[in-house]
DNA sequence: ATCCCGAGGG
DNA sequence: CCCTCTGGAT
């Protein structure tokens, strides 16, 4: 099957059975979804939106957050992945959210990476769920799941994003991340992919070349 | 043991 | 390119 037939069959599977796919991280601002993608590395996102709640309400404002030191942000974060890493970043964020942005979250992803703990990845996220630009947040989720279906070869997430972009229609790309998001995280699992209950295994390159013929020994 | 919507530093 | 950070779930 050519690369740009997977292509097609992705995106009509998806926005037929999907279309209103969005992010599970809970915010109501962009600077809620800013600190919420900030702590989401390497971390469900069940256990993010299990401490926002109390870390939006003592720090409703980049000011407030810009104020306190990372060491009382910890206590709020300390049961997530890299907490110490997280609360310098969350702080150093909030500062230059203050001093360098007039308290606005950027729309450019180079701005938005000038500021402690924000990737590409990251600023591809609020570039794409808050802006809605064509951008293509590459997670490890993305990474893996456009791989198997045989989206792109890249090696690297800069070369995957690019290929997706590159390939998918541009009013699809934001959606299309959390199509890739949520597929990976509920189908198309890292260790175990559950090819047995997956609906689009039909053009799947993974199930093509690794699975069927497996079955068929 | 391996993974979860990575980023920073060497 | 590599390593470190670092808690919870499976």
């Amino acid at each position: 099957m050519l690369k740009k037939e997977r292509y097609q069959r992705f995106v009509d599977y998806f926005s037929t059975h999907q279309p209103q796919a969005q992010t599970e991280l809970h915010y109501n601002n962009p600077y809620q979804l800013l600190v919420a993608v900030i702590l989401s590395a390497q971390c469900t996102d069940k256990r993010i939106n299990q401490v926002t709640p109390a870390l939006f309400q003592r720090f409703p404002t980049p000011k407030s957050l810009a104020e306190t030191t990372p060491d009382i942000v910890f206590d709020y974060i300390r049961s997530v992945s890299y907490p110490n890493n997280k609360a310098k970043h969350l702080v150093g964020m909030a500062n230059m959210l203050v001093n360098e942005f007039h308290n606005e979250v950027p729309s450019d992803i180079n701005q938005l990476q000038k500021m402690p703990g924000v990737g590409r990845k990251t600023a591809n996220v609020i570039a794409s769920v808050v802006y809605d630009a064509p951008a293509m947040a590459v997670d490890t989720h993305v990474f893996r799941v456009a791989n198997r279906l045989g989206l792109t070869k890249g090696k690297t997430p800069l070369a995957v994003e690019k290929d997706l972009v590159k390939n998918l229609p541009e009013h699809t790309i934001a959606t299309a991340h959390h199509w890739l998001i949520l597929h990976g995280r509920y189908v198309c699992l890292a260790r175990n992919p559950k090819c047995g209950i997956c609906p689009i295994r039909d053009f799947c390159l993974y199930y093509e070349k690794l699975v069927k013929p497996k079955q068929e020994q």
